[in-house]
RNA sequence: GCGGCCGCAGUCUAGUCUGGUAGGACGCGGGCCUUCCGAGCCCGUUGCCCGGGUUCAAAUCCCGGCGGCCGCACCA
């Protein structure tokens, strides 16, 4: 086999109905895939799983907002200045590449955060040339992967297509905090489709210029900055890859508790807790442990809104180890830019133990009107910060500062107030687990993948068919039964496919391709005393059960509460009738 | 798209005519009292849609925009 596992994947992929190449009879784009109906299936299994562990076990809020966003937010979040790749052009062929990435395919040297300049000379120093015919390449431009439209007929406005669900979730702060009862710590979820228009996507579906999201913003208090529950994950047993081991010549991952990275300052708490969880919540997936490690991003690899943050990366055969899922200390960058850009006090308020009271000058706008005339605003202005814990302090006239000049600001002018402070307000932190779930789905693929037999063997739960029924022989008394068994189990909330083409082998084999669990054989022993076989994909083994118990014998295995012996009694078919 | 009405806390609303930077109710948070399904009391918290103009000063007056509702038109 000359093929690696990543084409026999995508082979098996496409044939099944697993994942299409988009538009390919019109020759396809790159960057674009189609789910096809039973990519649709594992997909829509893999957002439920998360959606157990984020929405269900954590608590978190789950919204939904518009994939096309108005340029202001943009702005605000930085993403309008912030969100660009180096790009180049082959002079002669017209092929756009990724500079950073070409250099470092021909080089083999990490260009993580050079420059523009620096890129540009290593080109030219190494006479990098297009890959594809040999031509010179352009100099190396920034281009902002951000899709952007019109919003409304004609020239409208500006809008641009989502790079992350996060923002949604930022600027309506105000009502998801009110929604959470005002208390911290709380999160709050999207799943939904981002964009992001990559120079030269080239890996299949591990980039993608639309793709799907599954992220949690959870807004922490700055100085209770740790999960409450955080036992939940804390045994939790995983590979950490941090920065000092990735400088190091012979660096390694290292193996510890979720526990006792914190314990040793490796990681803080809340990102410590949804590596744990993210790493739960893969192995669930059947991604083996081993193939699991949470990496720290570099200094110069970080986003330009992240303190710090930790990739969770799956290896792969053919691409290493891909990041499938990113979490960061976004601090409070998010919600003060927007604060600052939308004029909305987008904090949070928390009382103090103790009220304190103070004095403040309450000035008199009818005084200071006629007094000061255009300068009067910034004069009460400059009063209503004065504070004082003794009220003599304010008596007799202040002195404020007003365009550089101190202002005398005569007794008449104000009005000394008593104040009760009883809180304080401030910008809450976020941390921000992000999952890149068409990533994660290909991952699963690949590890649920068995390439000598070129079929996937998926979690029971997840398979995208749970169960095929079949009956032994295309016989109309077999087949009526079997159709009946079928709908039977479909009602009761089974995913199941009814089939009678072909021999039986070739159907156990097309099951098992496509990860089937559980078939259920119609034989001519059925038709005498009612029971059928259930045979195990992975081991083809079978066993007897009665109709009756059929439905639960398959609940339980698909559960994972019992196994196949556990539920009928053994059968093997040489013995049968 | 056209016409009308309207934009004050999360919600409902006073104030707008007669410019001087906002008051209430419910809600929400904390406490007390109670104790099983929106009881009471106390404390706290939250706001004039945006931009421009007039003015020393705009929730208030003028212009523009945005948004909402209703009607008509158009359309999946």
């Amino acid at each position: 086999m000359t093929e690696d596992v990543y084409e026999a994947i995508m082979e098996v992929a496409r044939r099944r109905g697993i994942l299409f190449p988009a538009f390919r009879i019109y020759g396809g784009a790159r960057g674009f895939y189609d789910y096809g109906p039973l990519g649709a299936v594992l997909r829509r299994k893999i957002v439920d799983r998360w959606r157990w562990y984020y929405v269900h076990r954590e608590g978190f809020m789950e919204v939904d907002s518009p994939t096309l966003g108005i340029s202001a937010v943009y702005e605000a979040s930085g993403h309008v200045d912030h969100f660009m790749d180096p790009m180049t052009q082959c002079k002669e062929c017209g092929e756009f590449y990724r500079a950073d990435h070409l250099i470092e395919e021909e080089l083999g040297i990490d260009c993580e955060g050079k420059s523009l300049e620096e890129l540009n000379e290593l080109i030219e120093k190494h006479d990098i040339r297009c890959p594809e015919c040999g031509g010179e390449l352009t100099e190396v431009t920034e281009f902002n992967l951000m899709f952007s439209t019109n919003i409304g007929p004609k020239e409208g406005r500006t809008g641009y297509l989502r790079p992350e669900t996060a923002q949604g979730i930022f600027i309506q702060f105000k009502d998801l905090y009110r929604l959470a009862r005002q208390r911290l710590p709380f999160g709050v979820v999207q799943i939904g489709r981002a964009y992001r228009n990559e120079i030269s996507p080239r890996q299949g579906v591990i980039r993608l210029r639309e793709f799907t999201q599954m992220e949690a913003e959870v807004f922490f208090d700055p100085e209770e900055k740790e999960v409450p529950h955080f036992d939940r994950y804390a045994d939790e047993e995983l590979y950490f890859y941090p920065i000092e081991e990735q400088l190091k010549e012979d660096g390694e991952m290292y193996r510890m508790t979720v526990r006792e990275a914190v314990e040793e300052g490796l990681v803080e708490q809340p990102i410590a807790y949804f590596l744990g969880l993210t790493k739960r919540f893969l192995t669930d997936l059947g991604i083996p442990d081993e193939a699991i490690r949470s990496r720290q991003h570099l200094p110069e690899e970080r986003a330009h809104y992240a303190r710090d943050c930790w990739d969770v990366e799956v290896k792969l055969e053919r691409f290493g180890w891909v990041e499938v899922v990113g979490i960061a200390d976004r601090t409070d960058y998010d919600l003060r830019k927007h604060s600052k850009h939308s004029g909305e006090d987008l904090r949070a308020f928390k009382e103090l133990d103790e009220p304190k009271v103070v004095y403040r000058p309450k000035p008199k706008m009818n005084e200071l009107g006629p007094r000061f005339k255009s300068d009067a605003p910034k004069v009460a202005e400059a009063l209503r910060e004065i504070e004082a814990e003794d009220p003599s302090e304010l008596e007799g006239g202040l002195e404020v500062e007003v365009n550089g000049e101190k202002i005398e600001v005569p007794p008449e002018c104000y009005e000394v107030v008593e104040e009760k402070v009883s809180g304080i307000r401030f910008y809450p932190h976020v941390i921000e687990p992000s999952y890149g779930l068409d990533r994660i789905l290909y991952c699963v693929l690949e590890h649920n993948f068995d390439p000598e037999k070129g079929a996937f063997k998926f979690p029971a739960w997840l398979a995208p068919i749970e169960v095929c029924v079949f009956p032994l022989l295309k016989r109309d008394d077999m087949i009526d039964v079997a159709r009946k068994i079928a709908d039977e189990l479909s009602e009761a909330g089974f995913i199941v496919e009814y089939d009678d083409s072909g021999s039986i082998g070739r159907r156990y084999a097309r099951a098992d391709e496509i990860g089937v669990p559980y078939c259920v054989t119609v034989d001519h022993d059925t038709l005498d005393d009612d029971t059928v076989t259930i045979r195990d994909r992975d081991t083809t083994e079978q066993v007897r059960v009665h109709l009756d118990d059929l439905e639960d014998a398959l609940r339980r295995l698909l559960l994972g509460e019992a196994n196949l012996e556990d539920v009928g009694e053994p059968f093997s078919p040489s013995q049968g009738s």
